[in-house]
DNA sequence: CTATCAACATACAAGATTGGTAGGTTTTTT
DNA sequence: AAAAAACCTACCAATCTTGTATGTTGATAG
């Protein structure tokens, strides 16, 4: 398994926050009731998304979360990049592993690179947008 | 991370039998020595591959492992799948998951679905044979 | 100024997975 | 009988997964 519930999960809340947004903060409550998630989990990942500028907190009365920008300017790729850590297939090619010193000669890691870019390409290719309820188009990619 | 050292090792094995491949069986040492990796380890791995018919295995002095097929005959991806047990990249898509009851209106499903097979379409295009220090075409898939 | 709402923070934990190790048994050849 | 090598079973420590529990902080309503 490459993607946990934690990116699942990830994705699934800026999906919603993208389907019901108008303008006012969006109480977790209300995204855990729509999505079943429980809160205390979420409430993690969520800080996460905070921190890294996706979306916008409020406290208090009234407070919530919303996205920080348009839908189509989030991509798969980059929610899934900050929530699992890596996205990479395998350990060797993780940002920060330190280099495997039979890499030079290592047979089979011209296909992890190559398993690596197509897996990362394609997520990078799909935005929240394009995951929305309303997202129909003929020419989608999905 | 979607492959683990299992996969991996058995991967590096198969490769490994492959260049020194000349009828005989060859002991697990020869391949543990070459390779660096941990021969109680590595038993468990032949012992599937072995199960599976991937490689015949001969006991005794003489004995050890051999390919079952020709190099080009073995599709990376179902070597994979058989060590990783699935290398489907979320758990809802693993063979044998009891299908999600938000399945139906799952916004993110298409998307697990159509990279689920973009990464096993890409593993089964690549055989043994074009893992080998061997090959090295012009026109690799690599 | 206080009650309430909701984000935010930290610690804990059961269960599964990962990456092995330990110790032995069986089969084949010499 | 001895040696080589596959094969088998049990165990283990560390990490990851998927949460729960128990707060604290900050904003708003009355």
């Amino acid at each position: 398994m490459l993607i946990s519930t934690k990116g699942r999960y990830a994705l699934r809340v800026m999906i919603d926050l993208a389907e019901h947004q108008n303008g006012d903060f969006i109480p977790l409550r209300e995204i855990v009731e729509r999505q079943g998630i429980s809160q205390k989990y979420l409430e993690g990942i969520m800080s996460q998304l905070s921190r890294a500028g996706f979306v916008d907190g409020a406290h208090g009365k009234g407070g919530g979360y919303r996205l920080s920008a348009a839908p189509d300017q989030y991509r798969a790729g980059d929610i899934l990049r900050l929530t699992e850590g890596s996205i990479a297939p395998v350990t060797c090619l993780e940002c920060g592993a330190r280099p495997c010193e039979r890499a030079d000669d290592c047979r089979t890691r011209p296909m992890w690179t190559k398993l690596d870019q197509l897996i990362g390409d394609f997520l990078d290719s799909v935005t929240i947008a394009d995951l929305m309820e309303s997202s129909h188009a003929e020419d989608s990619i999905l």
